[in-house]
DNA sequence: CAAGACTCCTGACGGC
DNA sequence: TGCCGTCAGGAGTCTT
């Protein structure tokens, strides 16, 4: 659920309730939700500890702390993060579901849910103790259409498949994918290698703007899972063009959009803003001429 | 190196 | 009504 532009959102929201707070005490509704150190560790060394910056990095939260350490996490599906007041709890955040909950000197409390489990939450000297590779950010002036067309011609990869890759570019996930792709009029499973730079160039583009656009709206909400810590829904699926739209008509040609799946991931595409790509490139290789 | 299968969980939804 | 199979925004691991 939350990519790029929810987890910025919530940042953002969080950063002046959190910054300056200091944390008094941890309690773990569920201690498999702790990455490392160990639960005890968790709970007695981010006792005492003051946060002095909230930031993101690729789909990661980042709370950083007066000792140099950070609180880091990963909301993965279905996590939600909220600063409530004790006696005020947030409907939405069901008590069953969560898994964290860390008391403020102000009285109140960020807490962490999560239905399925999947979010972790870590206590590290550095982000390299629980980051893997991540590649650049897709908003900052070093992902341009330089960098795209140079990095898909490196690899040989499906194309959605490579983009959802955090090792290649941070912070995307399905649904932004799916609509950058659409934007720049490219099919999922187009070969990373044979996309012209052009393409490659306009595709950079596409992402920034879908992200852009995504925060400005305070991300994306099609279901109970993803809010804002305020408990809003984002906006930005009101403007999607092919996300969660298949049968319905492209809104930029009218033509009706489909559903596949491509590396296991629901796939949303306009068959004719999207052609698909003749072949594949390797059955193209491996036999010459056909008929 | 690339790609697919499988896994971690729980809840919602459609079909019978 | 109720049971069961299927699927879901992520991502790591293992196999082919």
């Amino acid at each position: 659920m939350p990519e790029l532009p929810e987890v910025e959102t919530i940042v953002r929201q969080l950063r002046p309730q959190l910054v300056g707070r200091t944390i008094t005490a941890v309690r773990l509704g569920w201690s498999g939700v702790v990455q490392r150190p160990s639960p005890a560790r968790f709970r007695a060394e981010l006792a005492g500890r003051r946060i002095v910056a909230a930031r993101r990095r690729a789909k990661y939260f980042v709370f950083d702390l007066d000792d140099g350490r950070a609180l880091v996490g990963h909301l993965r599906m279905t996590g939600r993060l909220a600063v409530e007041p004790a006696a005020a709890p947030v409907a939405a955040l069901r008590p069953e579901w969560v898994r964290a909950r860390f008391d403020l000197d102000d009285g109140r409390c960020l807490v962490f849910a999560d239905v399925r489990k999947f979010g972790r939450l870590a206590l590290v000297r550095s982000l390299d103790e629980v980051l893997p590779e991540i590649g650049p950010e897709p908003l900052s002036a070093a992902m341009d259409g330089r960098w795209m067309a140079a990095a898909l011609s490196a690899r040989r990869r499906l194309l959605k498949p490579l983009l959802l890759d955090q090792s290649f570019v941070a912070g995307l996930g399905n649904i932004y994918v799916d609509e950058a792709l659409h934007l720049s009029g490219l099919h999922p499973l187009r070969a990373s290698h044979r996309i012209s730079r052009a393409r490659a160039e306009s595709l950079a583009q596409s992402i920034k703007s879908v992200l852009q656009r995504a925060i400005a709206a305070e991300g994306s909400s099609f279901d109970a899972f993803y809010r804002t810590p305020e408990g809003q829904p984002g906006r930005y699926q009101d403007g999607f063009l092919v996300y969660g739209r298949d049968g319905q008509p492209c809104r930029t040609c009218g033509a009706t959009i489909v559903r596949l799946v491509v590396g296991q991931r629901g796939t949303h595409v306009c068959p004719r803003c999207q052609p698909r790509p003749r072949a594949a490139p390797r059955e193209r290789a491996a036999r010459p001429a056909r008929r």
